[in-house]
DNA sequence: TGTATACATATTGTATACGATTGACGAGGC
DNA sequence: GCCTCGTCAATCGTATACAATATGTATACA
């Protein structure tokens, strides 16, 4: 059995809760952990608290600890606050941007296309996210950061949550999120500011659209009866 | 020697850091703070990872724990950033307050008031962060909140430092964002979103005045010789 | 005199043991 | 039969001991 260290276990955790491998809400045993991670639970629980403090998990006295959920509310605030945010961001890291960064950036990118291509959803997610993250850190704005990282969780896991490979034109649209990226990356890499924002949210509008024909798909048809008769006629 | 609980030493805390009793950037040592608190190093440090989370302190391995600094850079982020978070935040606690938060606020703005009557600056420091607080918990916006707790520690700590108790117009100032808070406690019990915004910004500029002239002071006057001559003339 | 290396000291990180709290189950009383 | 209270198991919280790491200082050598 692999023995972990510290930071790989709390990645590893970040990780799992982002894949919804972890799912909102489960509890987290310490016991479990600290035995799964093979450390003890002196670490263990430092590394339960830093995800706290990242807003992966929440923990109340004396009851341990929780995957952060998503209830109805946290969704509302979501979709009210997330474009002006990555609009911000997007913005911000237009004029911060540096080489290395740019760097990361692109390689990112290949990282997502290849995920996309390998038909690996998992990991599409996580690049997906580390992508994002990084045009937060190229904003070097450590306030929005903060809610710009909450944020990435909470899309992360819906994106995961309410992705139907099966439908005709999820393909399509992650092609078209690819497309997007590559233009972002151009725009900010020429510091065009206005161009970036609009890119941002356009590429917002695509997840959203996605997200919301999950929640309110096309309804079933009414007339039932002349279904059913067409059923029987077969 | 009083013997503190784990929420009290963490509150204590906060209330130091803010308060610049621990400046920016100060060493906190594991063991001299267990001491003083008389915990042990194992809760002890847990406090200090939650600190971490909050952006009070940062952490890095094998060396500690320091106060968040306040550099150069992390005031320009700030003033960037903060009239945008605090606008968005005032207007949803218009939308979402609740009768017992904006009991709290009341609360919160006599303390405020009370504190200021008896010139003692710390406390209506720390008065004044409660206010805001409680304002953007109305708002109900956990991703917002992030960024406006991050920015609240910021900038009580700021006026702190800029504070100068000497200034023929510094208790006008203070008096003024008296007068503006109950403004705006006026504009969110009504609900008045466009009104609140614009109390806010206002807010804000007082305080961002009062800080500027701080670091940006009416120049020494060029003219030594005379000045050396008329001071020889006494 | 400057620099490098090795040792000493201080501080942080981890494991383990024990104490405290919670929640569940069952016995007893109403 | 239902409610209440007490005991028990499980889990979380804290203290302490020890290991690992970093930093300061002294000494040797160039």
């Amino acid at each position: 059995m692999k023995s972990f260290t510290k930071s790989e276990c709390l990645n590893d955790l970040r990780r799992r809760i982002l894949s919804t491998d972890l799912s909102p809400g489960h509890d987290l045993d310490e016991s479990g952990l600290s035995e799964y991670y093979s450390m003890s639970r002196t670490p263990l629980r430092e590394v339960l608290q830093r995800l706290q403090g990242e807003g992966y998990v929440v923990m109340s006295e004396n009851r341990g600890a929780k995957v952060a959920s998503m209830d109805i509310n946290v969704l509302r605030t979501f979709f009210q606050t997330a474009p002006m945010v990555y609009a911000n961001i997007a913005r911000l890291a237009c004029e911060n941007r540096t080489p290395a960064e740019l760097d990361d950036l692109k390689h990112a990118q290949m990282n997502f296309t290849k995920a996309v291509k390998s038909s690996d959803a998992a990991e599409a997610a996580l690049a997906n996210h580390k992508f994002h993250a990084i045009v937060g850190s190229m904003a070097a704005n450590t306030y929005l950061m903060a809610s710009l990282a909450r944020l990435q969780i909470d899309h992360t896991r819906m994106s995961q949550t309410f992705y139907r490979p099966s439908a005709p034109d999820e393909a399509m649209l992650v092609l078209k999120a690819i497309e997007q990226h590559d233009a972002m990356i151009a725009a900010i890499e020429a510091g065009e500011g206005a161009l970036v924002i609009d890119l941002t949210l356009q590429h917002w509008d695509l997840s959203r659209d996605r997200m919301e024909r999950y929640v309110r798909p096309d309804p079933l048809p009414v007339d039932i009866i002349s279904f059913k008769d067409q059923r029987d006629a077969i």
